[in-house]
Order: C-alpha cells, then sequence, then structure tokens
DNA sequence: CGCCTAATTGAACCCGGTCAACCTTAGTGG
DNA sequence: CCACTAAGGTTGACCGGGTTCAATTAGGCG
C-alpha cells in the first residue's frame, strides 16, 4: 500500500497542475503545508474517501474529476457534489468523528494529501488560512444549496440546464474552458445520480436541450449554444459560485445602521 | 427604524434563552462578542435578512423558528433550512456580497446581532471561535447534503419522515424535546416548501403516517410512535447531525498510514 | 473483430402535482 | 356570548412528468 512517493514530491506539484488550475484555497492550503502535502495518484474509479472511516487527510485535486456520494439502503446512490480540477476536498469528511460521504474518483487524478492534523495546525496559526477554509466551506454549502433547488423545484430540463452552467462556470473560473465549449468526463447515469433523475430521463433530455438548438454534445465535449436561453429557463445565476471575501470594514455605528434587512425589527 | 433596545441588554440573554438551549457555536460567539451583541425580537413572519441585501450581523437565535429560503422566478418558494432555536444564522450570508438567501421569522424570535466585522475580528484573535465556525458551516452544509437527498431519492413518505426525525434530534440536543414530542410551529405549506412537495402532499403522507401509526399529530405537536421504523423507512442516521470536533492527535508517522481511504492509490 | 459499456428509443405505469370543494379552528368584533 | 371571517387542514378526481422495463444501437478498447 503506496501513499504517494515521496521522491517525485520536488516539482510534482508544479509539474502535474496545469497553471492557474489550482484555485486560492489548495494554493493557500499547499503554501502553507509545503512540507506535508504527499502527491498522489488514483486511478479512475476508485475511492479516495470512503463513508464511515475515520479521514485523516484534506485533499488538494490537481487534474482530475471526483464524486461525493453516498449510498442508500436502497441500493441507489446520490452524487451530492462533483470535485472539479484545482478544487479541494475532504474537508467536511474530516469535521466528523467517521466521514459522511464517500469520494471517488471519476478520471484519473493526481492529488495533493495533506494531514488534517496539520491543516487544523495551520489554520490556528494563519488567519487567512482558517478564513479561507471557513469561505470554502460556505461555497460548498451554496452549491448544495442550490443542487438542492434543483431536485426540489425545476423540471429536468432546468435540472440539468443548471447543473451544465454550473459546470461551466466552475471550470472558467480555472480556465477550464474553451469558449462555451468544455469536456464533461461525465455518463448520463453518473448526471443521473447527481441530479435525482434517471440515467434514461438524462438521455431524453440531453435530447431535447440538443433539439432545442440549446448544447450540442460531441462525445464528452459540451457546448452551451445559447447561455442566455440556458440561464432563463433554468433560473441560473451564477452569484452563488462568486469569489467570496471577508468584508472588513471598519466597525459600522450600529445605532444609525440602516439596513433593509432590519425593516422587521421591533424594539427589543 | 430599531434595531433592538440597549436599555434592555443587560441580562436579556439569559433572561430570554431557556437554559441549555443555546448551541456551543453560539454560547461561543456570545461570549467572544458580549458587548457587539444587540439583542433584537421580530414578529414571526419577518424578514431579518433579504436576499440581494449586504448582510451585516451574524445572529444567534434563542427562541424562535426561522426559515432561510429563496423565491424562484416562477414565484415558488424553496425552504432550504431552518434554524431552530439555540443556532445561529446568517454566517453564510455575510460571505457574499450580497446574501444569495432570505431569512425570515417563522414564530416571533428573540435575536442577537453580531456585527460581522466584529466576528470576524474575534475569530482572527479566537482560534476557538474561528473553528467552532467552520464546523457550523460544515454542519450546515451537513444538513443540506442530507436534504438533497431527500429531495432527489426519497419518497415523499421517506422525505417527511427523514424530515421529522432530524427535526427531532436537532430540537432534543438543545432540550425542547418531551419524550418522543416537540412542538413544530409549521403549517403543511411551509413543510412543502422544503421538501419540494405540494402542500396537498404534505397533507396525505402525514395522513398516511398517522394512518400507519408511525406518527401522532395534535395541532402544533408531533410524537414520534416509532422512532426505529421511521428510520428504517426513511435511511435516517444521526451521525451527520452530530457534534463535531477537530482530531488533534500528533501528527501520524504518514509512511506507516494504514488507511482504507488510500486503499486506491498508487505510486505518484 | 469481439466484447463490454454507454447511449438511445419505445411503451406502460405510477407518484405526486393541480384544481376544486369542503371542513375545522382560531381570532375578531359586535 | 356568538356570529363572522380568514387561514389552514382535508379529501376527491384527474393529469402529466419521470420511472421502469425492455430492446436496440453506437463507441471504445483489447
Amino acid at each position: 500500500m503506496f501513499i504517494g512517493n515521496d521522491a517525485a514530491a520536488p516539482g510534482f506539484l508544479t509539474v502535474a497542475a496545469p497553471a492557474g488550475c489550482i484555485r486560492p484555497i489548495g494554493k493557500t492550503l499547499l503554501s502553507e503545508c509545503r512540507g506535508a502535502a504527499k502527491p498522489m495518484r488514483f486511478r479512475k474509479c476508485r475511492d479516495v474517501i470512503v463513508a464511515g472511516n475515520t479521514p485523516q487527510f484534506l485533499y488538494v485535486n490537481h487534474d482530475g474529476w471526483l464524486s461525493r456520494y453516498k449510498i442508500l439502503h436502497n441500493g441507489g446512490r446520490q452524487i451530492v457534489n462533483f470535485v472539479l480540477p484545482g478544487e479541494i476536498f475532504g474537508l467536511p469528511a474530516c469535521a466528523f468523528p467517521s466521514s459522511l460521504y464517500s469520494v471517488a474518483t471519476i478520471t484519473a487524478c493526481s492529488l495533493s494529501a495533506v494531514p488534517i492534523e496539520i491543516v487544523t495546525s495551520a489554520a490556528e496559526r494563519n488567519t487567512e488560512l482558517s478564513m479561507a477554509l471557513l469561505l470554502a466551506a460556505i461555497g460548498d454549502a451554496a452549491i448544495l444549496g442550490e443542487r438542492l433547488i434543483d431536485t426540489a423545484r425545476r423540471s429536468a430540463y432546468g435540472r440539468v440546464s443548471h447543473f451544465l452552467l454550473e459546470l461551466f462556470i466552475r471550470l472558467e473560473r480555472s480556465r477550464q474552458t474553451d469558449g462555451l465549449s468544455f469536456d464533461m468526463p461525465l455518463t448520463q447515469e453518473v448526471i443521473g445520480d447527481a441530479l435525482g433523475l434517471s440515467p434514461v430521463h438524462v438521455n431524453r433530455t440531453l435530447r431535447a436541450l440538443r433539439d432545442d438548438k440549446l448544447i450540442a454534445l460531441d462525445g464528452k465535449r459540451v457546448t452551451l449554444r445559447d447561455f442566455e436561453a440556458l440561464c432563463r429557463l433554468s433560473d441560473f445565476e451564477q452569484s452563488y459560485l462568486g469569489e467570496s471575501t471577508w468584508r472588513r470594514r471598519e466597525p459600522v455605528n450600529t445605532s444609525l445602521v440602516n439596513d433593509a434587512s432590519l425593516a422587521g425589527a421591533t424594539t427589543g
């Protein structure tokens, strides 16, 4: 059982990772924990984190796709999120005594694994890192919230559209798109498991989107032919994927606060 | 426009909050930011945070129920989560330039509002607080993930069951249950908006659960008559609601790590 | 070339939505 | 004390989007 090859460590990170691909949180993490990050490679369709186990690492994903999922008692699989190139994963797992979800590779992946204790102690010393982790967790929750709305309120047509738009924006900000096209190494079954649809219906929905000239498919290549229309029909607003930062003004004079969010307040 | 009454502040927190009700994160927050926390009261059905606005406060909810929701373009409302007595809210809102969701009171509420800048600077000084915030964010995401599975994979019957079990556990840990009973100040329409069901079907489902002697309803009072059966049929595992803490062992000797989560790793 | 996986398409079924009507309860004001 | 009202709960009938089952085609890889 190997967990990467230390001899390959020097240079591994910069060689394997497409320039500009790693998201800010990953960069911060790697620069703070440089010595402790262990490079690894996984073939496709391997579990990196197994639900129920005690997780030990926070991971930076350099170049592959992974899914966070859970197997239900009826045998169904729900994918709660995807980990795209440049993103980190494993933080939620480390917050629970045993991991709630499994994380498996979809494609082959180069990862950097940082022991969670290293992350914890680094975060205690470095405010920037701990705030970045917090923002990452909140950002993940925002994506989950939007997917919840997907499955709860949108038709299959809107769901698939919204999903493709989200992937596009997330890939674009790591410069992994080409115009309005990107590579999506997902089977229709995997898409269905993420969106709560049967693979058959994913197929029909993609066909409908193609027939309506909203998207084009060529193998694993997706092209958004009418970005605006897709946004409109799926209620897509990309703000939930936005880069967030902590606002750090001078503390406001709260006695003069004029914020509509308080409009309903009565005297205490 | 009032944002609470400072004169009422001394003693307010301890008087209004049922003993033992406030969750650890809220306690930590209030003790770290004691002077800055402003007490407020809201009547029921008032927006505390409005989607699209720039939020300024993190809130501790002392004694009421609130919902985080979003209005879709088609007019539908999706409730992504509830804020129960003792829980905090407003953290995700503060991470984005404008709040993604609205938060509205369901019942009358006593809140403590802490300016986000105070929280930020306190978190920078105090590792315990910043870690607690991170855990709270991860815990919220876990709840969202479970609700995603609800709407994506479970039948209405399982969904409602799972929802009631989650409420029960969340209320129980703040000692707001009585045996297997608790008060749920939600209309069937609100439940539907949370679970992605029509109010009509929520009604039918509750009736079915009653007929099957799994629950009992008396006004706003819910009693879980067969906890085990409810867990079984809805795939409920309460670990996702668990109290989580950071494991802080000595860094492991990674060359000897024997973790199943690495079983798929190949040499780097 | 043959195998296996994934994509595709058709047909029948069913869960949950929608519409509509009626009932129950709590709150209000005379 | 009671009549009126409004909001929420309850139930029935019908409809449709999505599932399921099943069969066929296309594609990738040894």
